[in-house]
DNA sequence: CGTTACATTTACGTAAACGTCAAGCTCTGT
DNA sequence: ACAGAGCTTGACGTTTACGTAAATGTAACG
């Protein structure tokens, strides 16, 4: 109902994961609502990271990977030393996620010329079905 | 040795893939190698179905959606409506790595943007170290 | 006060694609 | 004949990201 304080419901229909999602995300540290009581209620920050996390995922960044890389985003009061780690961290991350666009880059074109040929042949068959029909 | 006929290990060194692998695709009837004995020996069809199972793979296919296309790949040199549904499939999987390409694409930006700002930062952080130390 | 409706924790289950033993054939070389 | 290499078939292990069930708690409704 708050906009600063969202329920676990709430959170489930926002982002359209399940309860159990959330769950496993704080219990892996990715999130960490505020308990009131034993209920959790998620902040802003939860719903920014959740929304990174979300994003992260797809494009197969492992969940623990996202852990790491949300470091990046929340850097109050890091040492320098853990701060130039995480940077490094988000530099191979980077390299390896070009790489990966350049092999999906290619496989596209391959799986596009598999196409054009597979509806040149398509184009054959119904030839000569209709030949043989025609016949 | 044979052009005909290859022993599993020639083909693990063909296709860079472990014995493991080709006994499980076999298992998973996506190869049926003939036997001499209890040995396998991989004709020229596996080969070519290899292939195809790993460029599937490389396409992101499930080997149980690389398993059905093969299968329409082999009745389907008749069946116009199968082959006709292959296509289809392909083309839904083709939409499916162009989204995914795109995806990866702002994330690789949004991640290189990332960057930048934590590298400003961890300048601004080495400029106030070296301030205090100079204090 | 009882029922309903969610919430929680704990813990085992699942699927994909193999890896990794274990234990036993079989062929080769010496 | 014996060692070693390589092949075989189970069968259990691994990882990731949750699903699902059980038992229990809590809060509001009527």
């Amino acid at each position: 109902m708050n906009d600063e304080l969202m329920t676990i419901r709430e959170m489930c229909e926002a982002f359209e994961v399940t309860p159990r999602t959330l769950r496993f995300y704080e219990s892996k540290e990715l999130l960490s609502p505020i308990r009131e009581g034993q209920k959790r209620l998620f902040t802003r920050r939860d719903r920014a990271r959740l929304k990174l996390i979300l994003r992260g995922k797809r494009f197969g960044f492992s969940l623990e990977e996202i852990r790491q890389l949300l470091d990046l985003y929340h850097v109050g009061d890091q040492q320098l030393t853990q701060y130039t780690r995480t940077i490094e961290l988000a530099r191979k991350r980077l390299a390896e996620m070009e790489r990966q666009h350049e092999e999906l880059t290619s496989a596209i074109s391959e799986l596009k010329a598999q196409l054009v040929e597979g509806e040149r042949e398509l184009a054959r068959m119904r030839k000569s079905a209709s030949v043989s029909s025609a016949a």
